[in-house]
Order: C-alpha cells, then structure tokens, then sequence
DNA sequence: ACAAAAGTGTTGGCCCTACACCCATGC
DNA sequence: GCATGGGTGTAGGGCCAACACTTTTGT
C-alpha cells in the first residue's frame, strides 16, 4: 500500500465495516435460519439477517459473539467466519463492507424472550423469506460451506441437545445434506467413529419403543482427529 | 445495527480495510510464494505480502486483481477469497481489517521487471522468511484451503503453462499435498477425468524420450462437473 | 393385535493402493 | 550401449451402497 493510495483512501468518505451472522438452529426436524425483522431506515420491516458494525476496540470474532449474544443471549456458541462481501454497492445507505459469520445454535437453548424482542422469527431453511441486501446470498454460502464441513468436522451436534438419539442425528444430517440417508448404514458409520457414548436412558418422545440417547465425547473425538482422521459422515 | 452502535462508531477513528494477496506460483518443481520488500514505514524493509487499501469506489474482489495486475501485470487470473483477518491490534498503526485473498499465477506469465520493481522475490513454501504482522498466518492458512479445493477443482491448472506433461502436472500436485504421488495411479486418475487433451507434441527438456505435452479442456471439466462430479485428485 | 419407530448383517461393486518392468532417445 | 525419465496393467483390500425383517411397547 503507497502513500498515494493512503492519501486518496483518507480525502474521500467512509468505509465501514459490519459483521452479520447467519444463525442456524434444528427443530422438528428442520433446519432452521433465525430471521429479523429490520428496525431501522432504509428498508424498515424487511426480513434481514442480525448485523452490527465491527466497533473499533474489538476483534472482528469478538464482534460477531456480541452480535449473537445480544440477540440469542448464547455464549460459547460454534462460530465460523465464512467471508467477507464487499461489491461496492452492496449497500445503497454506506460503502459498507460486511464480514459473514456463521453460528449453529441448539435451537432449545436460546433466549426466546430476547428473540421476540428482536423481532426474530425462525424460518426453514428452503423456506425463506427475501432478504436484505445480499443476505440471500450470504445464506446459500454458508449452506454450501456447511455441508463440505459436515464431511469432516462433528458440526452437527452443535445443533443437537446435549443427549441425543441416533434416529434424531440423521434427520439432522438428512436435513444439512437435503436427502435421505440410509439408517443402518448411517448408525454404522457413526458408531464406527467411536465418538458416541451411549446412555442408559431412551428418549420416547417419538416411538412406543424408544430409542437409545448418546452424548458427544469430545476426547475421543480429538483423539480421532490426530491419529489421522477418517471422519466423514455421509 | 442500531443507532447507539453507529453513533459510537462514527465518533472513533477510522477503521481502514485492506485486501493483501498470496500469490501462489510454481517453478523448478516447487510450489513458490511472491513476497515483497515493505517499502514503506514502519517495518520498511521487512518481507511482506503484497496490499493496498480497498478504495471507496472499489469491489473487494477488484481491489484484489488490481494489487495483483500493480505488482505482476497479469490480469484473467485465478483468485479466491480466503478470508478476513480482523484482530483489533493486528496491525500496530491502523485500526485495520484486511481481506486475505490468493491467486495462482503461471510463473513464467509474470512480468519479471515490474516484479523487481517492488522488491519482490519468489521463496519456496516451505523456506519462507518471516512476514510481517499476521501475514505468515495468512499464507499459512491459504494453504490449507490449496489444499482442500485441489481435491475436487483442478485449481492445479493454473499454475501450469498451457501445455504441459504429465509428470509435470504430477510434479505439481506432489508439491502442494507435499507428499509423494505413485505415478502410475496419478496418470490413471487425471486421464480418466477426461479433461485432458493429448497433443501431438513432446517436451523433451526433462527426458531423452520426452514426454507427451497435454492441454486442459474447459468443456469437458464444465460437462463434467454438472453431471454429478466425481472429479477428485489425489 | 396392531401400528410405528428402533434396531440389526450381509453382499456386490467400485475405487484406491501397491507394485516392477519395458520403451524411447540423446549422449 | 547405457543412462534417464516416460509410460503401462493387475490383483487385493477396504469402503460404500443397497436391501428386509425382527423387536419393543403404547394404545
């Protein structure tokens, strides 16, 4: 960077720089974006994805934490940042560049109270409204990116409760990779990882019979990932 | 946003946006790293990637080609967007985010004298010298992410004149998963891709025999891809 | 007793890996 | 004629996909 292209950035007006997060969430099934409802001029009322500007005492991570707690009032929550979209104009207010990030929530986690007062609304995910700006796009994204890092990295059960069934597990799967997985081959694989526990209680929300609960080891799960990792689900 | 939070914003100093490019290259049967002299203080002298501020009128990603064109003086090359690097003390003078992005160049395309002019040098990606600020880490990570795309796109292309031989190609791709490849295997696979076109000319600069030079089908890649790939190396 | 979801094994095909020798040519 | 890299085929194993029936239990 020259001192020409300094001065010429400093004489004319304002970039700024934003974070918005893509919040996905699990329920009934579904794989679900937590939506808001845009408070402010220009473009009041239309469906946005939560956003703030990066402030200038804070790193662009801690930016999008506070973003997330503010609206979810989660903390400790996996976040990822995606990229960065920056086309000039992008945003008809400012020259604005925006850093996507995005959080998988256990959806019965949060703050429902804080949401509401958001004006959130869950949507699922190949049901969702229009959005703001380039938000659509930032979605797909990170959907795609969702899936390649579901191969490879235990991200779902980010969105899954603590226990958990096998059964519920893969129509998390089924739901990331929209299409159907084969259960037995599907418990097979998981179980081969070694990264299960399974408990002495069954969850019988679903079935006369019930199904087993498991929780996630994470120990056996870095153990995994350094002796050569053949995890991939799916 | 909120108001509050712009308020607050706008009464800080500047928060500034750069973009700095990896600028991958190969030659000699090494995966290289264009890195450049800092020209400028502080850490004038230091060895740097190459940036610019991102202009206000300016896309991101023509931000990126034009640090790019300013330093080799090529244009059409591949670039990808790695990611954003937002520490708030990340940079000691500037509150300053940089976008990281990275281009695979064909290294002898460049135009060495404008090269030269900036200071520039080509190190090998395992004998890199210390860069400054968090640029280590960004080429770093550019890597990983090399790595990840070589799989399933032919990234590996790129860095390669038009034409070219087989073991060269394989050469290449040793150079990026920095592991050896069976030859046999390799061939195997990249033929069976179908995206490659026997030419009726050898490269004898490496053998006494030669070796068959080959072109790269867009086409076929394109077909290839939207019938469900299975396109996948090494 | 029946409905509804949970759980369980085997087989075939494909792809990947490992591996050793002949070919063409310049010197 | 020899040294150097280019080019070729096969066999075994592991992994994945496909597939149907029994178990449990609440009603």
């Amino acid at each position: 960077m020259t001192e020409v292209t300094k001065d010429l950035y400093q004489v004319k007006e304002k970039m700024y720089v934003a974070t918005d997060c893509i919040i996905f969430g699990f329920h009934e099934g579904k794989l679900k974006l937590l939506v808001f409802k845009r408070r402010v001029e220009p473009l009041k009322g239309e469906w946005s994805l939560i956003g703030s500007f990066v402030r200038l005492d804070e790193d662009l991570e801690v930016a999008g934490k506070r973003v997330l707690k503010e609206a979810t009032g989660l903390e400790n929550v996996y976040m990822q940042q995606l990229r960065s979209y920056g086309k000039k104009d992008r945003d008809p207010g400012y020259r604005c560049i925006s850093v996507a990030q995005y959080a998988l929530i256990r959806i019965d986690d949060y703050d429902e109270k804080l949401v509401e007062e958001h004006g959130a609304k869950w949507f699922e995910i190949d049901h969702l409204p229009l959005l703001i700006l380039d938000h659509n796009r930032m979605v797909h994204d990170a959907l795609i990116q969702l899936k390649q890092i579901a191969r490879y990295k235990p991200i779902g059960f980010e969105l899954l409760p603590e226990k958990f069934t096998i059964p519920q597990l893969q129509i998390l799967y089924e739901a990331i990779y929209q299409r159907e997985l084969d259960a037995r081959n599907f418990r097979k694989k998981v179980l081969s990882l070694n990264v299960l526990e399974k408990l002495d209680e069954k969850d019988k929300s679903t079935s006369k019979r019930g199904a087993f609960l498991y929780k996630f080891n994470y120990e056996n799960y870095q153990r995994l990932l350094k002796s050569g990792y053949n995890f991939e689900i799916a």
